[in-house]
DNA sequence: TGAAACTGTGTCCGACGGACACAGTAATGT
DNA sequence: ACATTACTGTGTCCGTCGGACACAGTTTCA
């Protein structure tokens, strides 16, 4: 799995030379994702959009679990290079990018779920994160659990935002709502601070990503400011 | 769908009284996620659990979304009951109550991705949490994203600590950072930032719970009080 | 010029979710 | 009382999935 990840595999020397790439299998299980949800990628499918037999497949990937890790971090890719700034400005860019990649892969979400091997990219993804605190005074397991947390709510924002095509979970945000709305209207009693909230809370566009990260920033710059005492 | 979560529906009046209860398959079905991870749930390992047969279960629940779902909900269970306390306070119980509810049943963080219904009792847990910042001075919106941010984040360290039983995804933590250090120390000078980070970075044992909340509480407590002013 | 190693293919299997028709059973209307 | 109606649980069947395996064709090395 790591090896598969990191590429680390020595061609063979003898034998027909192979006439797919790990990487083109990958790019069409990820087209398929993208355009269909990630339920829609089965193996056959994956074939199908080549033209090869679902079982050549096999020759460069174990099984379908290596395959989507694979597609995985080709699909997070490296994240986006910005001159230098200071910290809260680059770790806010940097929750922003990560937020872009989730919208345009919204699969993502569920191909990330669990512990499972890190790729290169991801790992990159990290490295970029850390980077940003590396001088703030803050301790190296201070510096990732920071980063946990605001890596935490972006993925936290896209999943209530985002919609999964093809998925079963597909439900429209306006449906979802809708039937919420519906709930509390008729047991607006059982659930009273939240019918109250929702009924002063305005058309929440996407600021809920802006909210929670100013917060966990907010949060952030305080222990970084007691440390600098 | 939410009528099913909702336990909105009429007893039919002829024919023969139902030998199981959707109560009843839901639990068999929570056992087996406990025990086996949420994959080896299928419809018939649940009727095999019963004295049934698969396709008796379709008479109570229209497919298998619906059951993962109606599980969900179930094992979600009511939050805990606490004397009144402070928002912050209220807040940190209602956060590792919540975590312990990921500890006891690991596959919600599966079932919980994405959109989807709410059912009762999570929006018992929903109502519980915004009532704590009922009175804080915050809108709405913003108790709601607040109360986002700090579920998002019991999710992330839940599933980064947690060990999904049966999971294909079911890699030890040992393992998963035995094999980070060890791409780490072979290619150290690729992510400079994240093997300085690990290095410094001690045995962290689950304080990533803990240092997250309580960052987070920070950045509310920032808002709260710029607000009272 | 074999032999060895590798590629892509075809066939087969068990498990899955689910459609559908069927027999049995309990309440209803006449 | 009895037929009708509505419901329950069952058995059979289908398409799709991931994947094991044997096989034929192809390239390289001894």
């Amino acid at each position: 799995m790591t090896d598969l990840l990191w590429g680390r595999q020595q061609p063979p020397s003898r034998g027909p030379k192979p006439a797919m790439t790990l990487d083109g299998i990958a790019r069409a299980a990820i087209a398929i994702a993208d355009a269909e949800g990630l339920d829609a990628v089965s193996m056959q499918r994956v074939a199908g959009e080549l033209p090869f037999t679902k079982m050549a497949l096999y020759r460069y990937v174990p099984g379908k679990a290596e395959l989507v890790a694979v597609m995985t971090d080709l699909a997070m890719g490296l994240p986006p290079e910005h001159p230098e700034r200071p910290w809260r400005e680059a770790l806010k860019t940097w929750a922003l990018d990560l937020y872009a990649g989730f919208e345009m892969h919204p699969w993502l979400l569920l191909s990330t779920v669990g512990r499972r091997a890190l790729g290169p990219n991801e790992l990159t993804w990290m490295d970029r994160g850390v980077q940003a605190l590396a001088g703030s005074g803050l301790n190296g397991g201070e510096q990732l659990d920071s980063l946990a947390v605001i890596a935490g709510h972006v993925r936290t924002i896209a999943q209530q935002s985002l919609t999964l095509p093809g998925g079963t979970t597909g439900t429209t945000e306006e449906d979802i709502t809708a039937t919420l709305t519906e709930v509390l209207s008729a047991q607006a009693e059982r659930f009273p601070s939240l019918a109250a909230a929702l009924g002063t809370a305005a058309g929440s566009e996407n600021q809920g990503l802006e909210f929670g990260l100013d917060r966990i920033l907010d949060g952030i710059e305080l222990l970084i400011t007691a440390r600098k005492d």
